[in-house]
Order: structure tokens, then sequence, then C-alpha cells
DNA sequence: CTTTTGCACTCTCAGGTCTAGAGTGCTAAA
DNA sequence: TTTAGCACTCTAGACCTGAGAGTGCAAAAG
């Protein structure tokens, strides 16, 4: 990617100074120029100084100004260098713990869960909060259960990876009585509880081959019923979560409505945002993307902060928060991080 | 409400000329001047004579100019009075009948329905559309089962209203085993299955002090299970569904960020609109808020046009689109309008 | 060699002036 | 009743201006 920026490159005073400055800028979101910086940081160096330094930091593309006249502003690589060396993380309020604990009390379904940890997120930050479940390649059937609607209509209930319900409403060529699909509950059940949803797809398949003269009528029933259940293609459920994305209309750098249409339709969309987090989730932890790093330009001026939730070990999704580039990292990133944390905790209770 | 304006108190000559003024300004947005309006209208009529009937014309309220050297504009009450006296509604493009039509392919459940028919409303008419299942007073059980998830959680699914799947997870102060549960909906099926909610939960607590003594650990089971399920507040179902809110970023109207925050957060908080519906629920046909006739001043210079759809004689719930005042009526009318009736041609086949 | 001072220069922003254009209302004539 | 004429008002854009902020560079100071 980008030739990643050591600090040792750099004099302890030229951070310092950067340091400084873009502390400041996140503060009030003004280029900040070489008076002010002179005044804010304790070093005692003129202002002429500082400009020959803020020319440095220029040139090796950590700082720009926005034109001759005006202070200078973080780059995405000066944010980079400034979030990977210079940031100190604050401690959290115990208010916000606490606020955060109350959020992911570990009642109401996962879905439920997902929806009140993305409007924490997005409360506490007041960014755009996001939560992502990822589509688990593998999917372990825990329980599948008919039920009769009418005459040609069945109601499929699945019971996946332990914690999600799927309802899928079947139309098939006869009709069923109920005890003939308790039958096939119970077989499925006994037969594929436990095994990969995919395996399961294919064993039907492989089933209906071997059955196919053999008259045992129950087993028709269950692999028509079965294949049926298992065909529609299972991608269409939710797995991401907004919340808090007017927040975003406050920023003074997403203020104009074009901006701010081409990211509300991103959301919409689902997509760009999905293989960002994608990215984020094999990472050990908090993972940062700032402006254009994403690769994707409605991100300009938007940082996406990111970290995976796990379950024993497993890592079950992302979740993180969208704001701008300006965005107060020392206090987002911890709460990211807490968020993520006890989101794990409070699936873990569910089981 | 407001004093009604009849028609026949304007000369036709006013009427004509009002009518070609409003067309135009719907047409391009621009404040309409005597000179345009002469040109426009077929009536061989000065400029200066035409000045003269808008100046009546807004001392009726019927019109305003945003300042003295602009031309003018139709005010909430005249819209209203071009709705109702003037339009005169176009066809439908066949092709657009075509895509509601291919829109409300009658599969997918009824959440999955709603969701397809928001879409496609807000994609014809590039406004906001909206479509509310309403929270019915009576919910008839159809069916209820019970799936046990772990040791002390139960998955409860109730089928209501012949359409409606409805899950929840509940905690048990004691684990119950497969047959136990199976014979506890056997048991409540029997009992309630057609019976409305809230007289399941009434009969509950009664059935539980009669049999308070009795041994019949069954009924017990049944019981203690049942009060569980039908306790938690069932408000929490998703009833209105959303689309395309970012079309309304195009509108020049409300091109500024502040309102156009203060939109996204009425969509999102849902309360005023879901009142603003309820309203229209029980209207024979299209109901047309202009403007701040909907009595919420996020909605100055926002019409709403909302039509209840109905199954077999019986309103199931709204649907409409959001937009500028300064809307295609003529098109959009009869589109909410069909895609109403649509919609519930394809719920009857659903049944 | 580093830092500072001094200075000319550049750019933005807010305010002011001006003009062209659009549209009005009023009066008096047709 | 309609029209023509005209003075008037308001906006929008073009242009200018001065103040302020910040820069870069060269020369002096440490």
């Amino acid at each position: 990617m980008v030739a990643s920026l050591d600090s040792s490159q750099l004099s302890e005073r030229s951070l310092r100074l950067f340091k400084v400055l873009v502390e400041h800028f996140i503060e009030d979101g003004q280029p900040v120029g070489s008076r002010t910086l002179a005044k804010d940081s304790d070093l005692n160096l003129s202002p002429a100084t500082i400009r020959n330094v803020m020319a440095d930091l220029e040139d090796l593309g950590l700082l720009q100004s926005p034109h001759t006249s005006a202070g200078r502003v973080p780059t995405a690589k000066g944010y980079r260098l400034f979030v990977d060396n210079l940031l100190r993380i604050n401690n959290l309020q115990s208010a916000e713990v606490e606020q955060i604990a109350r959020g992911l009390a570990p009642d109401g379904d996962l879905s439920e869960l997902m929806k009140r940890t993305s409007n924490m997120l997005s409360d506490i930050t007041r960014l755009a909060g996001v939560v992502m479940l990822p589509r688990t390649s593998k999917s372990i059937l825990q329980h599948i259960e008919f039920i009769s609607l009418s005459a040609n209509k069945i109601l499929v209930i699945m019971i996946v990876n332990d914690r999600e319900i799927q309802n899928r409403i079947i139309d098939t060529a006869k009709s069923y009585s109920a005890s003939e699909l308790q039958q096939v509950s119970n077989y499925l059940n006994e037969l594929f509880a436990g095994k990969e949803l995919t395996q399961v797809r294919k064993s039907i398949i492989d089933e209906m081959q071997k059955m196919k003269d053999e008259v045992n009528s129950l087993m028709q029933t269950a692999i028509e019923v079965a294949q049926h259940a298992f065909s529609t293609n299972e991608s269409v459920r939710e797995d991401l979560l907004f919340s808090g994305q007017t927040n975003l209309m406050d920023v003074a750098e997403l203020c104009n409505v074009d901006k701010l249409k081409k990211l509300f339709e991103t959301f919409n969309q689902k997509r760009d945002i999905l293989h960002l987090l994608e990215q984020a989730i094999n990472a050990k932890g908090i993972q940062i993307f700032i402006g254009e790093e994403s690769g994707y330009d409605v991100f300009d001026n938007c940082s996406v902060v990111t970290s995976p939730y796990e379950v024993d070990g497993e890592i079950l999704g992302v979740l993180g928060v969208i704001g701008p580039t300006r965005m107060q990292y020392d206090r987002v990133i911890p709460i990211v991080d807490i968020t993520a944390k006890m989101l794990g905790v409070a699936l873990n209770s569910k089981n």
C-alpha cells in the first residue's frame, strides 16, 4: 500500500508540532497557522521556525494547505501517522462505559441486539454506527420445523448457528398433513442437525438419486420439502445495520448535499460498506480506514473505525463507526473497542 | 379545517390562468411572471391584465411572491384548489403499469412484499416511498409453536392474521422437554387458534386462577409457557417501511442541509409519519396532505400522497409517497392509486 | 548551522457599489 | 374592461476594496 511512514524519520520536534497541529485541527476544524501553533505548542519557537517545519511536513505529504494564506490541515497520510504513532488513547468516562453496558443488556434476539448496538455506537460517538453480521460460510443447522399454513403453503423455520432464526414460506405441489410434516421434520432433524447447510443441500441431492426407485413415501416427501426449503438463496437476510446517519449531516466537511447524497446512497446499497467491513474482519483488533485509503471515493473526508467481535475466540462479525476524517480518534477508538468486546460477552451469555 | 375554496367563486378565466401557472411552476420550479403566463396561456391577454388577475389570486391566498420582483408561486391553499378542482389525471404509461405489476409479484413473505412495494413507489416517482402495515387492534392467532433452543430458552413462533410470522425467544424458570412443548402447543392451538390475541392473554390469566390447585402438570406447564409467550409487548414489530429518501436530496426546494436533516430524522423516528398515515387510513381513497396542512412543520414544502390498500374490503394498511409540494400530482396520484389496488390483489392471492 | 526578524506577497472573506433584468403596481388612455 | 406606459423594487451577478491571516524568502542574529 502506502509506504509506511516511520516516525523515526522525523525529528522529535517535528513530530511534536505535527501532533499539536492535528489535535488542534480535530478540535475546531480550522486550518492551523504557524502563529497559532507557536502559541499552542510549549516549545518556545517563533512562527517563522514553525513555518519551516510545516513546509517540511508538507513536502512529506503529511500536511496540505487549502490555499496559500490558510493554515495547514492533515492529509490522510498525516492522519495515518497520527493514529499509528502519536495518538494517546484516552480512558473512557465511566458514564460512557456504563451506557455501553446498559445498551448491551442481553435480551431480545440477535438482530434486536445488533440494532441496539448500532444505535448505541451512533449515540455515543455522534457519528454513524454500523454492525455487520457476516454471511458466514459455515452455517450449522440446529433445528428445522415445518408448519402448514394453508393447502399448498408451508412455513419453514430453521435455526442456524445457535442464534439465528430464519423463516421462509414455500409453495409445494401437493399438500401435506400436519403429521406428515411432523414426520418430515423429525426425519430431517435426526439426519442433519449439527451439519453444515451447504453440505445438507448436497446430501439431499445425493439422497434423491439413491431413493429414486424406493417407494418410501415419507422419504420422498421429506426430500421434496427439504429441497424447497434449502433451495432458496439465503443471502437475502439482513446482515448490515446502520444508525445515526443523520449525525453526519452536522459535520461541516460533508455539509454539501451532493456529497451527503452519495454517502447516503452508499449506505443504502450496502455493497461497498460490506466490502470494506469484510476487509476488517480478519484484522486482529481495531482497524482504521482513513479517507481515500478505503479505496472508495464516497469515503473521501471520511474515516471508518472498526473492530471485529467474537465469542469463544470465533469471530462473529464486525462493528464500527463512520465519520469525518477529522474525528476524535482518541475517544472513538476505545468506544468501538470496548463495544466490540462487550458485544462478545453479551452474545456469549445468550447461549 | 381550512375554509374550502369553491372553484365557482372564481371566474373561468382566473381559474384557467391559475391552472396554467401551477402547471408551469410544477414544470420548472421558477416563480411565474405575468409575461410568461401571457405567452403560455392561449387566452389573448396582455401581461398587465394578467397582473390584475394574479393580484386577485394573491389576495385570495392562492398565490404568493417570494419578493416584489419575482413571479408568483402557488401556496398550499393554491395547490389544494389545483388538486381538488383543476387537476386532470394522466393515464399511466403502460410501461409503468407493467413495472408496478412486476414489482408486486406475490412471492416472499409479507414484509418482503412491503419492502418491494416501497422501493417501487420511490423508483417510479423518484420521491420517497412509504408503506405502513398498521398495528391492527385485532390480531387473530392462527398457530403457535414452541421449539426448545437450550436448557432454559424456548423459541416461540406465532402466526398471526394469516400472514405475519412472529418469532420470540423466551427464558423460562425450568426447562422443558421437546415432547412437553409439543403437548403445550397442541393444547394452546386447540384452545386458542382463531381467537384474538388480547383475548388469549386474558383467558390465560383467568385459566391460571381456575387451575391454581388442580395438579394437571401439563396445564400448568402450558400456562407458564404461554404467559411468557404472550406477555412481551408486541408493538416492537416493524410496521413502517421507507425507501428512496435520498431522492429528496435532489429536490431543489429542500436543498439545505438543515431542512433535510430534520426530514430524515422524522423518517427515522417514524412517530410523526405514523400519525399522519393513521389519519389517512380511514379515507376512502387517495388522500393528499399539502405542505403545512399536515400539521407537522417538517413537512413544510412537502406533500404526502397516500392511499389505503385492502383485501376483501378490509383495510390492511396505507402506502404512499412523500415529496415536495411541487410534485407532478397528475402522475403521482395514479401511481399511488394503482399501486395500492395492485398490492391488495397481490396480498389476496397470497392466502 | 539554526533561529529569528522583517517584509513583500498571496489569498480569502466580508462588505460595498453598480448594473442588468425581471416583475410589479398604479395611472391614464383606449 | 383592457391595455400601454412608466416609475419603482428587488435580486443576482460582476467588480472592487480593505482587512486579516498566513506564507515564503532573504538577510541578520545567535
